[in-house]
DNA sequence: CCAAAAGTGTTGGGGGTACACCCATGT
DNA sequence: ACATGGGTGTACCCCCAACACTTTTGG
């Protein structure tokens, strides 16, 4: 029984929320709309699913489009299928999330003169539903900090406990103490690598440099308490 | 520009994962498949989105279809857009986790003869990727019981503290010491409300019987530890 | 020498585990 | 009386927030 009303065609499409920490603030990649609808409002970058690709596969294809860079971290966000989400026509969205250290050139993609870093408490309405994909990304990002190793992926391959301390304070809005910080962070095993060599670009005492370990979940957590 | 290949045509699906507690053990919500692919081999309850519905309305749809009771927890898993996952057609499915109490009736729904609470312990291999989706509905159901209070959700309405117990040890696989547990859950606020009555039906002295609070998260969780 | 930032040591309190102990019912 | 499970009290332990303190650079 393949009756035409069985299957109503859709077109599968997939948002991209892309974050990164830059200029002491949680920034997210948007382009600026050149076609209707909506044409001149700010959106999530994204495109269609193509035939042949899985949808991963297309989210991970897209991301490396827009920002130049291939590695990020890339994970399903949620899907969104509200029937007039597009007034054009009848779309899913598969959304994902993505983090990225702060990248030397904004965007070097298709629409590269469209697209901006924009600090996530200056973003004001977005087209389509983007906006609610955008808060719903960055919660997400927020949380998974607390039990994952993922603050690393905000910062370059060498960074420094400091460094990363930052991007949890922006990315968290909080104050954490840097002592108790350093220690934590130190004595996860796995969590972070020593290279050996040090730094003293943020003034002071030179401090030790560490690469990203492979360590998927922390435990124990990092917990933002404190103000 | 609407040239065809920009909007592939694709089918949009919504598989559940109904999870429950009974007989001892987590089971889930199964049918066996009457068409091809997959004929007579077990998968997820699940349909095609209509055109007019959401996607979040359409696998409420089908939960109720399916259970025959509505207001059920149900939430968001994943979305599996994997080119050749239903040899058919391109389908893309988005996938839903649903926790129920233990149901008088099996299943009331249109395929009712084919469907059965199977013990997640003993699935062998479904039809399509439901296998996976199985799983990751499982772990995620795992995953909410320790910082949620969704393990309400498998009791009924009125529930004593030690069938709650019952529930996060099979679903955990894990023994918990009663006093402890007890202790924890009656302590958080809004975890539990009283209704005043009791029960003698576990056996020993009466235990008093609650209600689901409205408490989302729980600070500070349940934490799946001792053996 | 002084400021600034990196690390280390120490302490006190909260929460969790383990377990002893009492309570209330059925048989 | 005794078995069975409900519920409370308590001691110990570990982790962690708070903060004093030392270390190492730049100016």
């Amino acid at each position: 029984m393949y009756t035409p009303s069985d299957f109503p065609p859709f077109a599968v499409t997939v948002d991209l929320v892309v974050l990164t920490v830059r200029a002491d603030a949680l920034c997210a990649l948007l382009v600026r709309r050149g076609e209707a609808p909506f044409r001149g409002r700010w959106a999530l970058p994204g495109g269609f699913v193509q035939v042949a690709e899985s949808v991963d596969a297309a989210a991970a294809r897209e991301l490396v489009e827009e920002t130049g860079v291939s590695g990020l971290f890339l994970e399903q966000l949620a899907t969104y299928g509200e029937p007039r989400r597009d007034p054009r026509m009848r779309v899913v969205s598969v959304a994902y999330l993505a983090l990225a250290p702060d990248l030397p050139v904004p965007v070097a993609g298709s629409d590269a003169a469209s697209a901006a870093w924009v600090p996530v408490s200056e973003v004001s309405s977005l087209a389509f539903d983007h906006s609610r994909i955008l808060a719903d990304g960055v919660e997400r990002a927020r949380a998974k900090l607390e039990y994952t190793g993922l603050g690393t992926e905000f910062c370059g391959v060498e960074f420094t406990v400091a460094e990363l301390r930052r991007v949890y304070e922006i990315v968290w809005g909080v104050g954490l103490d840097p002592r108790n910080f350093h220690r934590k962070v130190t004595g996860v095993e796995g969590f972070l690598v020593p290279t050996g060599g040090s730094t003293s670009r943020d003034g002071g005492r030179p401090a030790a440099l560490y690469r990203r370990g492979d360590v998927g979940v922390l435990s124990p957590p990092l917990v933002r308490s404190s103000a």
